[in-house]
DNA sequence: CGAGAAAGTGGCAGCCACTGCCACGTGACC
DNA sequence: GGTCACGTGGCAGTGGCTGCCACTTTCTCG
């Protein structure tokens, strides 16, 4: 990796952790982003180049991590069952989440109270559902394997997201694996209504 | 229903429309709410009043169709069991986007290549799949049932979504209704594969 | 190693979504 | 029919975001 480059990865983690801590300390939509520019010495426009909206600039934490669940999964060997890949998966999930305590916290109550960076949360959050979702069918193989792909991945985002959400709403304080375990045990069984005719 | 609400309701629904029609033909960035207000023969500041973000004027057709599935299933008498009353749900939406035809596609269309438009549709599915899930909670009874009842939104509203996408890509010739029970029935079976230690 | 290419930086002008404020006019209610 | 409430719209202003261009720094290749 070269210098220019080294420079660059260095200023973007700069950015982002200038623009938490404002963000922290006098809400989102009342810091500027003039002043993260400015509180990170660098000129509005160059600012503009690394992150393109206000919102990413608070979400890319989140997309970090969520990113390096989806690389977890995809470094499972393939002869790994999907069940247990999935697994995996979660389980990196909440570790992280654990280990990365009141910033995960901060930003998603930051997010969930804007409703901009609320939508553009949501909206990574089905992305990454769907590049699961292709992932999961790939691993199952056959082209009809796409629609169970896609709802495994939805149920996998849902555990997750309802284990994550109930944790930050506790304060980092209740346990977010008995959740979990909840979760899939109703998954398992037949806990969970489906439509029926 | 007064003079003044019946007219406050025709301007709300010529303004959306107007902002579709102008959409449609230019684009969604390429449309200013000035333009959208002129065209409508009213001030800028009165469209806001009726509107507040430019998204919510082209998404406000899709999120009337999602409230009133919503009120379909709230109208189930309680002793339908949730199962048949998720059916008839489903049942509805699917009708309904068949029924609505080029507009649902347009405004599908429209959004998926918009990302603001796109962050604040999945914010609205994300937000609807949350009040269906108290409903579906408050019809299982006891607190226990909440997280069956997110999960069983979170399967229905991925049913609705890959159903409508399928359709709606293949410009609303494909048949919507086969892959709702496709998709059913594996969720019934034991077709989707679970996260396991 | 030095010159030219390639790529990052930042300032300026400008668009447009969106807001607070205030004056005006139109339906509502007694 | 008067007054009161409320919807309307104009104006000024903020701030997110962009295109353009000149400047500087790093890379690359002879």
């Amino acid at each position: 990796m070269g210098l220019r480059e080294t420079k660059m990865e260095r200023t973007r983690q700069l950015l982002a952790d200038t623009a938490f801590e404002l963000f922290t300390a006098n809400g989102f939509a009342a810091t500027t982003m003039e002043q993260i520019a400015a509180a990170a010495e660098v000129g509005p426009r160059t600012l503009y180049r690394y992150y393109a909206t206000k919102e990413a600039l608070l979400l890319t934490f989140v997309e970090q991590r969520l990113d390096e669940a989806l690389e977890v999964f995809r470094a499972q060997p393939e002869d790994v069952p999907v069940p247990r890949a999935l697994h995996e998966l979660i389980d990196y999930v909440l570790r992280t989440v654990a280990e990365s305590g009141d910033r995960i916290i901060a930003v998603y109550e930051l997010a969930w109270r804007t409703p901009s960076a609320r939508a553009q949360l949501n909206d990574k959050t089905m992305r990454w559902r769907g590049e699961l979702a292709t992932e999961i069918a790939r691993r199952m193989g056959g082209r009809s394997a796409e629609l169970a792909a896609t709802l495994a991945s939805a149920n996998t985002m849902t555990v997750i997201e309802v284990s994550v959400r109930t944790w930050v709403e506790s304060g980092g304080r209740s346990n977010m694996r008995r959740i979990t375990h909840r979760a899939l045990e109703l998954l398992r069984g037949s806990g969970v209504p489906v439509a029926t005719p």
